[in-house]
DNA sequence: GCGGGAGTTTGACGCAGATCAAAACGGGGG
DNA sequence: CCCCCGTTTTGATCTGCGTCAAACTCCCGC
């Protein structure tokens, strides 16, 4: 019995917030060491989601926000029609299910690309605790700004981008966020498919497909399926505006 | 010296969220009138923004967010190349300003379409109180979270659908909008010109002109300049989904 | 009331990217 | 190890919407 408390206690600690290399990137950033063992205390429990399942799904009522600690996912948006779209890529750190909070309900699919795993945090005590820890309630509300900045930069990538724009705005991102995490900017692979790619860029997968082909001729970029380096974050920074733009 | 106090007094009165017939979609929704107190406290002053003024603009540090007392505003999101884009447009009970949470900077511009008032609300202000009641601090979280959502629906609309679907769904959500607010929900006049609608639906402001002429033709909307009738809602309903869609 | 500039409408035409098609590739399961 | 199916690439063709252009309308200021 106390063995078998033993071992729980050391599988905890091992996936506690305060000895998770995302703790400055994840919701306790800037925390104190004795309030990072409250939002500790708050993860009720880490998930495991398979490459191909659903973290949860959209309709279904809200739980809990959900932190990548590991792997890759999308969120998809469903048309009421059947039309569906991959609004984001997810990858550790990332906090996902904000969209919920205003309904309760979620509003989109979050499908794991890849073996993932993620912290389960139940909103209510998120909530309780934010209202005794300023930093943590700060910290909270800037995430979810940010994720409306985000999505404003989707929006203005969506309403007057051309393909190539879209392709190299996008490939830009991915780069920024994997340095962010402590790993190459240039040299990645790519965890989604085209069609996938497309769907986030309002366009269609053989556009990407000919997009990356052309960059790739251009010397811009090296792909091998889904690997991919960036041979000039430069070029591809010019890529991004210096298109005959059709604002 | 007392006479003046007591004017200052009156006005402040009647302004205060308490008398305001905002209440219910606005910022203190679901507060006792003891809450109710405290957010009015919280309100330092309420600015009135001409129309073709900023309420604030891109880049310029984030002192406040600002709720929409009366008039009709626009965000802009501007990309480094000069290049702009509508991100959203803003009535009565909306709250202004969420995106710069993030980087304490705002990322859009804040344009009056009309004459408009707002309330200035101190984000410091807002997250203290927010700690001591806590169905404030629901209900921020909520707005954030509803922001993110209508986010995801404008990145749906950009990213799949065609000219006339765009627009049917962008009638129907300044409907519904009004409708929230006690106006006509068929009858209202567009606050915005068509380069304005234009660039938050992705489109060119001739596709819009047709578009409208074309929905006139059909006898689903009545159009004469900014002044707007909508004949059959269920149409425009149809019209979102029931085209040809491309998937 | 009248002139002018901003906003709107409508037409003709071109092009970026969608669509259709088919071949090549790659990796997971038996 | 090989087979098969999902993914990717590439080509040919089509089309919705952008682009360019011109005329028309509506205010707003003088």
């Amino acid at each position: 019995m106390a063995t078998t408390l033993r071992i729980v206690e050391v599988n905890k600690l091992k996936t506690a917030c305060s000895s998770c290399s995302l703790q400055e990137l994840c919701l306790p950033a800037g925390l104190s060491s004795n309030e990072l063992k409250s939002v500790d205390e708050m993860i009720d429990r880490r998930r495991t989601v398979k490459r191909g399942d659903y973290l949860f799904r959209s309709g279904v009522s809200l739980h809990s926000l959900y932190a990548i600690r590991s792997g890759f996912m999308k969120s998809c948006v469903l048309h009421e029609d059947g039309r569906e779209q991959v609004a984001g890529f997810h990858m550790m750190g990332d906090l996902m299910g904000l969209d919920a909070i205003g309904t309760n309900h979620h509003l989109c699919d979050a499908v794991a690309l890849e073996d993932s795993e993620v912290c389960e945090i139940p909103l209510k005590d998120l909530e309780e605790l934010s209202r005794n820890i300023p930093s943590l309630q700060q910290h909270f509300h800037r995430i979810m700004s940010r994720e409306i900045a985000r999505d404003y930069g989707v929006m203005l990538l969506l309403g007057s981008m051309r393909a190539e724009e879209r392709l190299a705005a996008f490939l830009l991102n991915l780069s920024q966020r994997f340095a962010a995490r402590g790993y190459s900017a240039t040299e990645f692979h790519l965890r989604m498919t085209r069609e996938e790619i497309g769907s986030y860029l309002g366009l269609k997968l053989e556009t990407v497909s000919r997009t990356l082909s052309h960059f790739q001729a251009q010397g811009v970029i090296a792909v091998q399926n889904k690997h991919l380096r960036i041979l000039s974050l430069d070029n591809l920074r010019e890529l991004v505006s210096h298109h005959s733009c059709r604002s």
